[in-house]
RNA sequence: GCCAGGGUGGGGUAGUUGGUCAUCCUAGGGGACUGUGGAUCCCCCGACCCGGGUUCGAGUCUCGGCCCUGGCCCCA
């Protein structure tokens, strides 16, 4: 039997509903921010993710070459495909733009708990403004659509220029390799990798900054900064608007086309793939032939956001279904048009069984059995049943519509 | 790419030291039942992940692959 390919999944009706249902929350607190959606296509030049990320990454992406010899990668993002954008068509609409999309993109990479091979993304990019308030917009944000999802989730919010202070003028491999330490929290292995080079010094400032949650004690270890009033605005809009948030100086954020605040929010009830939203201030226009560009922005990761709510009983949508004999199926089928005109799910039985058949079909998931034959049909009534009470009634057309909307389902 | 544990009808399972027609539940289809319920009863459908090896004989032992689950690496 053919499989589906590895890392992939299938979604039946169930799970269908309910990942529509999150989606289109997200979507409509996105809306009324004034973000509007996008899309941008399923596959791009590879070069537009190898230019700002190397081609490392050639490995960790769906590669091929299409029939006229050009080098094509399925995304594995958004953020360059939307910056791209913006470069090709966006630059002379009116700034700040917000963008909103909800897409999804294929990473080749080992499966596991929240991670797979095509997964879908929910993200937001604000274009050409670039102010503390943006930035808090942004988060501010975040928290309220991960809020609206009902994940339990903490935030951490951080800002690339303090650790810069403290490594300016190291070779810039030195950097990376520094933060990549400080990202993880191993500060064991940060201090392994300094302390032969006599640089214990700088290992106790960085863990200090690192662990450090109050902004006054990071200028403390920083000094003075040429960000600092930007920085302080940032967190006391944060402050002001009373959301929860943690301060972690330590978040590098991988690559580095992050320009200054970056956050990450965690998932409470996930595994090692606990991370649901990263995001943060970046400048990327430029490397796609744009002006320079400040931007800032967030993706979600929308599967583990749904893992993190793990399962959850599908949501009751009400049901009306049609038994009918052969004499009341030109019946059946106008009062199915009526039925469904005003909005109720209706199915028609198709089989041709019994009516005892029918009903006894119809009773495992539906609220509603209209039993439609030849007497209804040459009195033009309904025979409705609600098959919770058990309660029988023939009625007019109008009020069996009537009768149905009003009612919860079971 | 690496490590661990797994893979038996659509879903969930039993299967002893290798030995009859591979168990049970559920779901699905049909019937008992052509004007009335999800119950009951009967019937049907349907599986040992794939390939090599050991053996008289493999669901069971062995090797390789594929896939799943979790972890490592990575995480734009």
């Amino acid at each position: 039997m053919l499989q589906k390919p590895r890392g992939t999944r299938d979604f039946l009706p169930d799970e269908m509903e309910q990942r529509r249902d999150i989606e289109g929350r997200m979507r409509e607190i996105g809306r009324r921010w004034g973000y509007r959606e996008i899309c941008t296509p399923e596959f791009e030049e590879l070069e537009l993710f190898t230019v700002r990320s190397g081609e490392g990454i050639i490995q960790e992406m769906y590669v091929f070459e299409d029939k006229g010899g050009r080098m094509m990668a399925l995304r594995p993002e958004l953020t360059a495909p939307v910056l791209r954008m913006y470069v090709n068509e966006g630059r002379t609409l009116p700034k700040p733009l917000r963008w909103y999309y909800f897409a999804d993109c294929f990473r080749y990479e080992r499966p596991q708990k929240g991670r797979y091979r095509q997964f879908w993304q929910f993200g937001v990019e604000l274009i050409g403004v670039d102010s503390a308030l943006a930035e808090a917009e942004v988060i501010l944000l975040a928290e309220e659509i991960l809020s609206a999802t009902g994940i339990s989730f903490s935030i951490h919010i951080g800002h690339l220029a303090l650790m810069r202070s403290i490594l300016s003028g190291m070779p810039e491999q030195e950097q990376k390799k520094i933060r990549m330490f400080l990202d993880k929290k191993d500060f064991a292995g940060l201090r392994d990798y300094l302390s032969p080079k006599g640089m214990d010094d700088l290992c106790t400032s960085l863990t200090r900054l690192a662990s450090c949650r109050d902004l006054q004690e990071v200028f403390e270890i920083t000094g003075d900064l040429p960000e600092r009033e930007r920085i302080e605005e940032l967190f006391s809009i944060l402050d002001h608007s009373g959301i929860p948030y943690t301060l972690d100086p330590g978040i590098a954020r991988g690559l580095d086309y992050y320009t200054g605040m970056v956050f990450e929010i965690f998932a409470e009830n996930l595994g090692t793939e606990n991370q649901v939203l990263g995001g943060g201030t970046y400048r990327l226009a430029h490397l796609f032939g744009g002006e320079d560009t400040p931007s800032c922005g967030f993706a979600i990761g929308f599967d583990r956001v749904m893992v993190s709510r793990g399962e959850q009983a599908p949501p009751r949508r009400l049901v009306a279904g049609i038994a009918h004999t052969p004499e009341g199926r030109e019946w059946a089928l106008a009062v199915s048009r009526e039925f469904r005109s005003a909005g109720i799910r209706t199915e028609l039985d198709l089989s041709g069984r019994s009516l005892g058949q029918q009903l006894s079909h119809i009773a495992k998931s539906a609220d509603y059995a209209l039993i439609l034959g030849q007497r209804e049909s040459t009195s033009r009534v309904v025979t409705i049943k609600d098959l919770r009470s058990g309660v029988q009634k023939e009625l007019a057309l109008p009020d069996a519509v009537r009768e149905v909307i009003r009612s919860e389902p079971r």
